[in-house]
DNA sequence: GTAATTCCTCAAGTCCACTTGAGGTCAAGG
DNA sequence: CCTTGACCTCAAGTGGACTTGAGGAATTAC
C-alpha cells in the first residue's frame, strides 16, 4: 500500500468516507490531482484529505462541483498547501457562504410575511417576486449551480 | 383566453416567470391540479399562481419537488385555499427552514474553526467528521433531497 | 373565414453528480 | 508462486428537473 509514501484509493475512501467511484469522479473533474505508481494506480498525498474533506462540506453548502474546483485552483498545485493558503480559500468561501445564509434568511422572511398574510393580491406580493430577488443575488443551489438565465425571463408583464 | 373564467398555461407562465413546460411537468408531478376546458386546454385558479410561487420559494431552499407536493398536499384541493390553509403549511415548512440554516451555519462555523486552524491533524479535525454531522442532522441539499444512506458507509476505521 | 398563435401529447434529449458493469491488471498474504 | 482482493479504464445507466421537437388540434385576431 505505501509505494511510494502515497495513499491508495480505497485508503482515501476510507477515510474520507467517499465512494471510490466518486474520487475517480473528482479526478476526472480536476478536482484533485493524484500521481500514478509504477503499476499506473492512483497515489494521494495526505494533504488530499483535506481536499476532499472540503469538496463534501463546500457541496452540502449547495455549491457545485465546478464551483468547488475554481477554489480549489487557488490553491497551490506544486507544494503543498499551507495554512495560510487555506485559511485564504476559507475567506473567499466563507464571504460566498455567508451571501447565501443572508439570502436564505431574507427569503424565510418574506414567506413569513406573505404566507402568514394571507393577501390574494398576488401582483403585489412579495412572494411573487421572491425569485427575481434571489436570482440577483444567488440564494438557492438551483441558481448557484446551475446559473440558468434562461429560467428568468422577462416575467410579470 | 377567458374560457369559463380560468387561466391559460400562458398566462401562467407570464405570471410566475416560469416556462410552459416547467408548468406541464409540474401538474405531472401532482403540484398543481388545473382543469380542463371544452378543447382540452388547461385552465388555472388565480390561486395556482400562489401555488406555483411556493414551489418557486421552497425549490430555492432546496427542497425536492416530491418534498413541496407532500407540503402541497395539505392545502384543500375542492376549495380554493384560505389563510389559515396556507398558514398551516407555511408552518410546517418554516420548522425545517429553520432546521436547514442551522445546520448550514453550524457547518460554517466547523468550517471557519477547522480552516482556519490550519491543523492537519486530520484525524481530529471538525471538518473531517462534518459530513456525519450533516447526514444525522440533515443540512445541506443533498442529503436533504436524495436521502441517500449509501453515501455514508462505515467510514474512518 | 382564414391565418397566426397558442395549446395539446408523447418521446426523446440534457445536465449534474455520480454508480454499475465488463473485462482486465497490480499488489500483498500465505 | 499463486490466489485473492484492490485497482485500472471505458461505456453505459440513474435520478431529478426540466427542455426540445414532431405532429396535430384549439383559440384568437383581423
Amino acid at each position: 500500500m505505501r509505494d511510494s509514501g502515497g495513499l491508495s484509493i480505497g485508503a482515501m475512501a476510507a477515510r474520507t468516507g467517499l465512494a471510490v467511484s466518486a474520487i475517480r469522479y473528482y479526478e476526472d473533474q480536476g478536482l484533485i490531482h493524484p500521481w500514478r505508481n509504477a503499476g499506473g494506480q492512483r497515489r494521494f498525498q495526505r494533504a488530499d484529505i483535506r481536499r476532499l474533506s472540503f469538496v463534501i462540506a463546500a457541496q452540502q453548502f449547495g455549491f457545485s462541483l465546478e464551483h468547488i474546483r475554481a477554489e480549489l485552483d487557488k490553491l497551490p498545485k506544486t507544494r503543498a498547501p499551507s495554512k495560510s493558503d487555506w485559511a485564504r480559500v476559507s475567506k473567499a468561501f466563507r464571504r460566498e457562504l455567508d451571501a447565501r445564509i443572508a439570502a436564505l434568511t431574507a427569503l424565510r422572511e418574506t414567506l413569513d410575511g406573505c404566507i402568514g398574510c394571507g393577501c390574494l393580491s398576488l401582483e403585489v406580493c412579495a412572494l411573487y417576486n421572491a425569485r427575481d430577488k434571489a436570482a440577483a443575488r444567488g440564494a438557492g443551489p438551483r441558481y448557484l449551480m446551475g446559473d440558468r438565465a434562461s429560467d428568468i425571463p422577462d416575467a410579470v408583464r
